[in-house]
DNA sequence: ATAAATTAGGATAAAATTGTCCTTTATTGG
DNA sequence: CCAATAAAGGACAATTTTATCCTAATTTAT
């Protein structure tokens, strides 16, 4: 409702990968698209972006998989996942759709989403992998369902 | 960004026509798409939404077209509309997209969406399709462009 | 009654997003 | 070197959203 549902797995898989990371393990996009309920082939799509992106860390071959270093899970916050994926319409996009709509020209709305936008901002911007894979290691938080 | 294109051009409609409204004006599809830079027909199918919802008025025939009582545009808020045309999606859905994602079961970014997603819900209800005529009339905000 | 104007509504079409399949490339172990 | 495994990437298919077109129904004025 918010970001496009390739947004919504890329932060659920870099999640995954983040949770595992912690144990030492490198994934698969087959364990991943299992372990967040997402289509593999889609979730491989996305997840190439991510690696593109230089989010998450990629090796090929024979035990090879997905992985992301220590500092990364610190380093990497939301928006960062956000922007790789929907791109920053989140943050300048109009409510209302118009091509431009700035405080020379506003529309009707545009004070009031600005409000709700820069707090979507700051969250975004300041929650990190790391933290949101810890919940889900304390057993908190969930990734499927 | 936050809603689909038809509740972009849906606000954008109902708020011109209360602006016409205010003036004892009923305006016909064709000159609301031209007002609110949006394709005609389209705009037309979400007018006819609008009104099966009891939001604006319609009358057919010649000197027909769109109309809003003037209670209705103080009674009407910005949540309505929504709700019609995008569902409520918009308040139970999760963010990370998850089936079911409550208090019980949370997805790792659910308390943080909640508080954005709250301040969201709270502006949409109190914000009224007369008050958002208001700055138009006044030529503070627009609805084209 | 008839013609003109206007919304309602059905059928399609176009575009964007989401999802699948298959081939290529890289890496590792034997 | 060879076989097995895994990501990368291209091509295509399905679905959803957005957009268009045409006809029917309703109202008004003459």
């Amino acid at each position: 409702m918010m970001f496009s549902k390739a947004c919504e797995y890329g932060i659920r898989a870099a999640v995954y990968v983040t949770l595992q990371s912690l144990e030492g393990r490198r994934v698969s996009v087959g364990e991943i698209g299992e372990e967040i309920d997402a289509p593999v082939a889609f979730t491989a799509k996305i997840l190439q972006q991510l690696t593109r992106n230089n989010i998450i860390h990629s090796v090929k071959g024979l035990h090879g998989g997905f992985e992301i270093e220590r500092v990364d899970m610190d380093n990497v916050k939301l928006n960062m996942i956000v922007k790789a994926i929907d791109g920053d319409k989140i943050y300048t996009g109009c409510g209302l759709g118009l091509k431009e709509c700035n405080a020379q020209k506003p529309c009707p709305l545009h004070d009031k989403f600005l409000d709700i936008r820069t707090d979507l901002r700051n969250m975004l911007e300041s929650t990190s992998l790391f933290e949101l894979a810890n919940g889900l290691e304390v057993g908190l938080t969930y990734l499927k369902r």
